[in-house]
DNA sequence: AGCGGTTGACTACAGTTGTCGGTAGGTATA
DNA sequence: TATACCTACCGACAACTGTAGTCAACCGCT
């Protein structure tokens, strides 16, 4: 596993693909595409495309299986999330963790039931260490 | 001011014109520029066209003062920083808000006195009602 | 009247992204 | 054997992004 922070950012149709993959383990660009046509309609060699491409930057690997190819992440995905979320902290909040924060909690981005859980969840998390 | 869920997600280099512009609340070239420059050397040009681009896209107008042209938002910080993050924990974390809290608090991108002060910043809003 | 600095308008250009069509080779089936 | 299908590969294209150069107009000085 190469550390997320090394590649170049994840577009939003990159992210889409990554997705698939990792949820999967490994795909043939087959298995990304009946995913992604069923979730919206696109055309096989797009998604070809952006897989391969995914792999000239360094996010994928792929390897043989039955005479096709099998592709599978060079990256963990609790990684790319991790270094996105930083990046998505300096350019939307400057830098602030404390903007996203609130941001999260107070704009009503989320309804009620979310933000009742994500107050559990982090009442627990502090909990933890006293 | 408009709805920033209409408008065309802002690209890095246009968050980081636009948090200018908000700073100031409203600004000439120049003055988005002196900015930029002393933060990373960039051409009086670039500058401009981007924010052109900006004010075509529905994100700025303009007005006239002294002959020369102020930029100022149609949006506000608040309501961008909003549908950003909704966009982004859609694309990210396939639209699960916890995630994110997850991946801000255990994921390491955050400082120990960061995570701390969020943990503070959303149990004293916890508290707030019982 | 002339000169340097500022300003807005226009143009250019390379790189990325999302989209896809066509082609050539292999496999399986009729 | 011929047909149909699946695969990988190549090329193309429009839109967007970041970068910047040129130009003409205008300002205040000298």
């Amino acid at each position: 596993m190469t550390d997320a922070s090394e590649l170049p950012a994840l577009s939003e149709g990159q992210w889409e693909i990554m997705n698939v993959i990792w949820d999967q383990s490994a795909c043939s660009v087959a298995d990304v595409w009946k995913v992604l046509n069923k979730r919206r309609g696109v055309s096989r060699n797009t998604v070809q495309t952006l897989i391969v491409r995914l792999e000239e930057k360094g996010w994928l690997n792929h390897r043989e299986k039955d005479g096709g190819y099998l592709y599978f992440p060079r990256v963990s995905r609790e990684d790319s999330q991790k270094s996105s979320v930083q990046r998505f902290i300096k350019i939307v909040f400057e830098g602030s963790s404390e903007g996203l924060v609130l941001t999260l909690l107070h704009g009503g981005a989320l309804s009620k039931s979310q933000a009742e859980r994500i107050r559990k969840l982090i009442d627990s998390a502090g909990r933890k260490k006293p």
